[in-house]
This record gives structure tokens, sequence and C-alpha cells, in this order.
RNA sequence: GCGCCUGUAGCUCAGUGGAUAGAGCAUCAGCCUCCGGAGCUGAGGGUCAGAGGUUCAAAUCCUCUCAGGCGCGCCA
């Protein structure tokens, strides 16, 4: 949309040099934007603004110049103005926006899709975290964040690769494994073995113990065949697959650390090659990364005194790996608290010779619950911190969603249980998914009166003349933008505010008008609206993977 | 101490250099013979943390200060 007008003020720019009124052979980069104000029309431009200094002459001269090349060709341009320090203002026919209409219609579920990835592969890794422990709520942030960004980057034309990478080797795993042991230990040898303080206290640590003990009591001698760190990691791998499946997500490839990196010798063939480079060197009995010639402020150690490699180290690994698979573009969400690990993978990136801007690095900042405004305790100590899966339970799968892509990833997120769960308006969840369940009632209503669906070429669009109408429509129009912001910025929650905003003009429209009358024109246009804002909302509440009810 | 993030209405937060800074909640005042009142209408509420600077134009960009969060390991 705003694409379409920046081409009509493009073009009366143009008229203007040939004219020979405008001289200025670079254009600058003109803003094309909607007015927050209506008497400013449906769009502006800044245009002669950026131009006065070049041309030497006032702004106000240069916008009415402009202005008159835009009114000339007439095309769904209502009217133009210049205002204030030399805005051109630009009001469109109401025809304009009812082809948004016809589109919503036309396109139905491709409506706000489009191709501004061409087909680029893109990959998006999220949640990752380490199988030694059930997902909490910073998890499901991540989770919610990332999985709705891949289906915007999906429905803006780029090639999606989901993944989750699966720390398995290394030193937490093997105390889950060790955690799990003496837990079985003690409740079925009869065994008091020392518990230290860093292993891993929790219940579902006894679980799993137990879990052991059913598949593999009858049978002694296989104890051997699976270790418990094995077990304990299938395990809670299980646990988190299972959990994110309720909550809606699913990845396309999970990415093993051991199996993949490890056992194959990739990280060594990464380090190997850095070696080569002469980016290695030794100190103190490890081996080390020097991350600081590509802006770390430190180097970085990959093989231990102790001759164990660091998590670095398989990291370094990793991204080379994901730039040996051909993504034109690797995203990270990843929690705030590891905003540090930025420069080293940078660099490590930089070192094998790739371009860093590949990597886009989205931060998802913590998440406070609130239980009647009061905060929930959220330590990581033993029984204290909340499960995504407790969340789940107790406000659904949808609420929770909606409210971890209420805000920006990188500001604090408020939480509030109660909020969520309340089924009144001032629960956003709530309040979005109702609009869509009154509109199905609506269209139930009007066909127990015997009045289907009508089709675009029996609605005579002019009765839309309300301006509740014309403003949903224009909301509508919007819609495609939307889409192509977030999927660029990369940030979800556009599309939750601008399902709030849409939801927020059609209550009161409904409040003040019938849609089902007597009047079977006007009866059958305000259907075919309803329908578009049925369509669209089914389309923005799809990208953040949040249901549709019919009926609440 | 250094680095990153944050600071916008009572609260939670939007706001790709543009015009008189917005929304929801909360508060207050109203509205139910009617397609779902599980809703709607209206009002009040702001030194955009502060100070400089760049610009025709700054909440937005730059510098400094203050406040909060996080990170600074041969942990993951």
């Amino acid at each position: 949309m705003i694409a379409t007008v920046a081409d009509i003020v493009k073009k009366a720019i143009e008229n203007c040099k040939k004219a020979g009124d405008i001289k200025t052979e670079e254009l600058p980069d003109i803003v094309i934007e909607k007015p927050k104000r209506d008497e400013f029309g449906d769009f502006a431009t800044n245009a002669a603004m950026l131009l006065a200094s070049k041309e030497e002459k006032p702004p106000r001269q240069i916008a009415e110049l402009i202005a008159r090349e835009i009114r000339r060709p007439s095309s769904h341009v209502k009217k133009v103005d210049v205002a204030g320090p030399g805005f051109i203002n630009i009001f469109m026919e109401d025809g304009y926006w009812f082809g948004f209409l016809k589109d919503v219609h036309g396109l139905k579920q491709r409506y706000g899709t489009a191709d501004i990835g061409a087909g680029a592969k893109i990959q998006i890794e999220f949640v990752s975290a380490n199988p030694t422990g059930p997902l909490h709520i910073g998890h499901g942030r991540g989770a919610a964040v990332g999985d709705s960004l891949a289906n915007i980057l999906k429905a803006t034309g780029f090639d999606v690769t989901k993944e989750y990478y699966v720390n398995d080797a290394g030193r937490q795993v093997r105390i889950l494994g060790e955690s799990v042991r003496r837990r079985y230990d003690e409740e079925f040898g009869g065994k008091k073995a020392p518990f230290p303080e860093d292993f891993y206290k929790g219940d579902y640590v006894k679980e799993v113990a137990r879990d052991y003990w059913k598949k593999y009591s009858n049978t002694p001698q296989a104890v051997s065949t699976i270790t418990f760190q094995e077990f304990a990691c299938k395990a809670m791998l299980e646990r988190i697959k299972k959990d994110l499946k309720d909550f809606g997500v699913e990845f396309d490839n999970w990415f093993s650390e051991k199996k993949e990196l490890r056992d194959n010798g990739l990280v060594m063939t990464a380090i190997n090659e850095l070696e080569k480079k002469g980016f290695i060197f030794s100190e103190d009995d490890a081996q080390w990364f020097r991350t600081m010639q590509f802006g770390d402020d430190k180097n970085r150690v990959l093989s231990k005194a102790d001759g164990e490699l660091t998590y670095f180290a398989s990291d370094v690994a990793y991204h080379r790996e994901k730039m040996k698979r051909g993504f034109s573009t690797i995203v990270n969400v990843w929690g705030a608290d590891h905003h540090g690990y930025e420069a080293r993978v940078r660099a490590s990136l930089k070192a094998f010779g790739y371009d860093d801007n590949v990597l886009k690095i989205i931060f998802i900042q913590l998440v406070t619950l609130l239980r009647n405004s009061v905060p929930v305790p959220m330590g990581k100590r033993e029984g204290e911190f909340v499960t995504l899966r407790q969340v789940i339970d107790e406000v659904g799968k949808d609420a929770c969603r909606f409210f971890f892509l209420m805000r920006k990833s990188d500001t604090h997120l408020e939480f509030d249980l109660e909020l969520a769960k309340k089924q009144a308006p001032e629960n956003p969840v709530f309040y979005v998914q109702y609009a869509y369940a009154r509109i199905c009632s609506i269209i139930k209503h009007a066909k127990e009166k015997g009045i289907s669906l009508p089709k675009t070429e029996h609605i005579n669009i002019k009765l839309l003349s309300l301006k509740e109408e014309l403003d949903i429509i224009k909301k509508l129009a919007l819609f495609p933008d939307i889409v192509k912001g977030s999927a660029i910025a990369m940030e979800p929650h556009r599309i939750t505010f601008y399902l709030q905003e849409l939801a927020a003009l059609f209550h009161p429209y409904y409040n003040k008008n019938r849609v089902v009358t007597e009047d079977i024109q006007i009866t059958n246009a305000r259907l075919y609206l309803c329908e578009a804002v049925k369509i669209v909302m089914e389309n923005g509440l799809k990208l953040l993977g949040i249901s549709t009810p019919e009926e609440m």
C-alpha cells in the first residue's frame, strides 16, 4: 500500500524535474507515512522538506509544485494539500480503499502474505534449552517469539528452517545423569549417596529415575546397555518436545551437539581450521581462540587445561556448520542474559571468513509472572521456578502465547496470570478472540435467516459509507504492510498490536450498527465487511500461533 | 570498573527524524426491549529520567549525567 503511494509521489517529482521545476538529481529518501490525524490525509510525505535545502526554495513552494503533479493523474487521489512546514497530505478516494476490501476476499488466507524473502533460506534457532530440566517461562517466551517469527517469515516468502540445538554433550548432561543415578540408588538400591550442591534437585529427576526403574528393573543385565545419562537426556527431551507441542511449537530439526558435532569430529575440524588460519594459541595448558582480533573484548578458551572442550568450542563449530548449510540469514533467539556471547560468536563467523551480518540475534528479556499483581517468586532454586507447562495448564496455550507476544522481545514483560484467564474485555486475548467469535456468530445468525455470505459482484460497496466502516477497511488495507514490517524488523509483537487495534475498531462498530437488517443490500455489504475482518483476524492470529474459536 | 539493554500518563507498554506524543488497564461519569452487555460512549491524566549537541524538524540520532536490569569464568 505504502509502496504504491510512494510511486505516485516519485512520479510526480519526476514530472517536476521534466518541467524544470526541480533540479536536484539525487532523490533523497522520502518518507511516506500514515499521519496520526485524519485532517492530514490518508498519507503524508516529507519530500518537499527534504528537497528544500538543495533546491534553495521554501519547502512549501516545492510542496505546491509536487502537489500539483500528484493531482494531475488522479489515480485514486481525491485531494492533495500542502500543510504545516511543507508536508504534502494525500487523501485517497473511497474506491481506492474498497479495492483492498476486495483483495481480502479475493486472496483470503493469502491476504497479508508477500514475497520479500524471494525464497531465501533462513534458519531460526530458538529455545535450545539444555535437556537438564523442564522448560520454564523464559523458554516459553523465546518459543512463542521464535515460532511466530518463523510463521511471519514464511508468510513473507522466506524458506524457513526452525531448529533446536540440543546441548547433549558436556558437563551439564553428565551431572543430570549422575543426579538421576543417585535418586535411583536412593529409592531402589537402598543406598544413601551424597547429593552435591550443583546437582539437579527437581522432582523431575526422581520421576526419570522411576521411569528408568520401570523400564529396566526386570532386566538387570540391560541396565548397562544404556547409561543413566543417555536415558535421562532422552527422557528430558521427550518432555520438552511434549511441552512445546502442547504450546503449538514444532521444530524442523533437532540438532544434536553430541551426534552432529562431537562424535563426528566437527568441533575438532573447526578448531583445526582456525589453527591453520593462525587464530589459535596455547597458554596455561589451554587452547585459546583469538576472538579479540574480531572485536571481542577477551580471547576465549576452546579447549581447557583438563582437555575438555568448552561450550563455546561447540558453538564455534555449530555456527560454522550453519553457514555451510547455505542459509542466507541465521537467527538466534537468546535469553538476554546471553548477550555477552554475541561478540565471540560474531568473531567466530568472521574468523571463518563469513560476513557476520548474516547473523541476527534476538534477545528475550525476562518475564515476571504476576498473581493478583504480586510477582511470583522465580529463583532457579528447587521447586521455585515456574514451568511453561504450569502456565499453559493454568491459562491455556492461546493466552500464554498472546501475552508473550504482547511486548517487544527485548523489554521486560509482566505476565498477569489472573488477567490472562479472565473472560472479560480487559484481557486482550479475550478481546481479540471475542471479536472473531462475534463475527462468526453474526454470520451464523444471518445464515439462520437464510442470508448466505454474498459474493463480491453482488456487493454495492458504496453502502459502506459510515466513517467506522471506512476506518475498518483502511485498517484491513494496512495489514500486509504490518506483516512485512514485522518480518523485516523481526518483531512479532507488531501483529499483536495490530489485532488489538482491529478488534477495537470492530467492537464499537458492531455495538452501534446492526449488520443483519431488513435491508438486504446493506446487510450484504456489512456481512461482506465482517467476513473480511474475520479473514484478516484469522490470518493474523495464525501468524501468532493462536487459535480462532468460533464460539467462546 | 567495563560492555549490552531499559527509562514515555497512576500501572503495563506502543511509537521505521516529522505536524497538537498514543493504546490498554486503573479512576471518574454515563449507556442494557436490539445480530453474544463476555460489549459500548465520554472525561481527566505527560518537564518522553536529566543536561548539552546535530537538524528546517528529536521520544527517536550523538555526548555526558542519574536510575534500574543483565553480562563480564579454562560454567552452560
